[in-house]
DNA sequence: TTGTATGCGTTATCAT
DNA sequence: ATGATAACGCATACAA
């Protein structure tokens, strides 16, 4: 089965060659076998001291670099974790990935990262792909997942955690906050600074647990005080400073009297986008009204008057979640539930309802 | 060398068994052949209809998902290619891993994202381990990379491109924009406004040719006009709020004669931080100053009074880079070097000189 | 069009 | 401690 002439030539793809240099190669410069020269690299304590040197000079020598295919195959073991995440385009989401990639990379693992674009049904996809492609864990992004998701990654025995969304009747692993509760007390500390008239800019809940946990908790809180939060004072928008600036307007807009005197945003960007609106309008925040935010991105603190918001530990979501999964597949113990910490950020656009 | 008692479990890691249904199971099921199936499957084309649909039906009920590691193997080819990126955590850099990950997924590719930290040598590892990895394919931030870096890449006949930068006498490949022509012009911008006297925050230059030649862009259009732009009126520091803020303040503080008029900052994160803390020194821009961003970030046009910045196609960068490793693979012609569009975006933030 | 046989580079199992 | 050798699951050149 030998090509007429000598060696095979891989040019698979029409590219120049890659590298030929392969464990036998290195093996036999170092005069031992390749199963050998596996150990001497890979389990050094299994091997002699000289043993190991010789092997590893030769390596050195030769560069060798070694096949991940081959040895994932052959081990069963790609080194490899993925992430589905909504979109990176929030920056929120890319610094959870950031936490994520740092751990795993100090972990001797590596991350491949696919997008949902906040639709489960493309997060299905997007996670067989992955699985597909060997990854030994996976990350997500809340817990509203497809059934079939939890079936493939169950069947095929791969650890995953969701992320941001805390939920202890929720069976699957998770790392995150109760959003439910977050919301409530967002909005119980503006019930506590005298506000009655609420309305809300809240993410698409379609498919997101945590915009709609969001939404549902500040309903809750107001409900319990008699306050029944009308749809008119309610928008679902996509998170964005656009979105937060136009929902603002429609809210606020044409309505001299009964107009809100807090208006809670589902995320920072809806929020600053609500605040520049309101100085837009001349509005002045907080005196004529209070703006919150949700999640504390970097301007929160910076934006004028400040911006009062729900402070989430993104990446250190994403380093647990690191933890979590190497833990998980290295054998090791794990608390299947982990709740972080979220706190009330309190900042200059919120005050006392005017009176 | 058959265990005794039937079938090998799978249990290398001490996990629940992993998807025992391989290739040959299908076939199996369809009463074919593992080459028939296989062609099936990855070359609709090459067998009959009746065939295909056979197979696929097998497959489906089997729940087959195949193994890319044993496909990678006999491929060769992992149909993932990697991305090395300062950190996730600037925006800037996240959009462009969104778009090239947009991208690629059209494209039936994955990708695996590391970052480097700003610094070359990291950025050197990850790229070895993501080559270990098997990458197809590779994208870069700038065009400051050990030598190492692309002799590994080009030893190996490895695709690669550096984005973000275009420097016509970069022998590699890339995808950008001409950073020193693009601060060149912002300044042209502010001299043509009546500004004499400039400051500039700057990015950390090491490591970084997109600070460096911001920079330097700056510095030389200004001595072409026989402006110097002395050392104290220029504040190297990380992209970043506070640091911008913290800048502004010492470029600013204490020197209320002979204080620059203009304001050039490396990023917009710096940008914004420089106006909050104008702000709070009770100074008016662009009355008093100007004060310029670059990059261009959703922020920028909503942030009172408007950021005056350069513009740049983030996502278009990924998603050319997408197709140019994507070709470059594939075997279809690709354009080694291509200039994309900055634009100069003039809001509330610059103004004429003060007299 | 379909089947057969081999090889991909590594790890792991068994001897020695 | 080291060596021989069989998997690992799939793709592909070649034969039919």
């Amino acid at each position: 089965m030998e090509t007429a002439g000598g060696r095979k030539r891989f040019r698979g793809t029409g590219l120049s060659g890659e590298s030929p240099v392969k464990l036998s190669d290195v093996a036999a410069l170092a005069g031992v076998s390749a199963a050998t020269a596996s150990r001497a690299l890979n389990t050094p304590g299994k091997v002699s001291d000289a043993m190991r040197d010789k092997v590893r000079a030769a390596a050195a020598t030769l560069g060798y670099v070694p096949d991940a295919a081959a040895r994932a195959l052959a081990s069963r073991r790609s080194r490899t974790i993925g992430a589905v995440v909504p979109t990176l385009d929030n920056p929120i989401f890319a610094a959870g990935v950031q936490g994520l990639e740092t751990r795993l990379e100090a972990l001797g693992y590596a991350l491949v990262v696919a997008s949902s674009d906040y639709r489960a049904e493309k997060e299905l996809r997007q996670t067989t792909t992955l699985v597909e492609r060997g990854v030994e864990g996976l990350m997500f992004v809340g817990i509203a997942h497809r059934p079939s998701l939890y079936r493939l990654l169950e069947t095929r025995g791969i650890p995953y955690v969701s992320t941001w969304s805390f939920d202890p009747s929720d069976p699957h692993p998770g790392i995150g906050f109760d959003n439910f509760e977050a919301a409530s007390r967002m909005t119980d500390y503006l019930l506590g600074l005298g506000h009655r008239r609420f309305a809300m800019i809240a993410g698409i809940t379609r498919d997101n647990d945590r915009a709609a946990a969001r939404l549902a908790g500040v309903r809750h809180v107001l409900a319990a005080r008699g306050i029944v939060l009308e749809s008119r004072n309610v928008i679902e928008t996509p998170y964005g400073v656009t979105e937060g600036r136009d929902a603002f307007h429609t809210l606020l807009g044409g309505r001299p009297d009964g107009r809100p005197t807090a208006v809670i945003c589902g995320n920072d960007l809806q929020a600053f986008g609500a605040l520049f609106e309101a100085a837009a309008m001349g509005l002045d925040v907080p005196g004529a009204l209070s703006i919150t935010g949700f999640d504390d991105s970097v301007m929160s603190g910076h934006i004028p008057p400040g911006l009062t918001t729900m402070h989430v530990p993104t990446a250190e979501m994403g380093q647990l979640a690191a933890d979590y999964l190497v833990n998980c597949i290295e054998g090791r113990p794990v608390r299947a539930k982990t709740r972080v910490e979220v706190r009330l950020v309190v900042r200059g656009s919120s005050g006392p309802a005017p009176r």
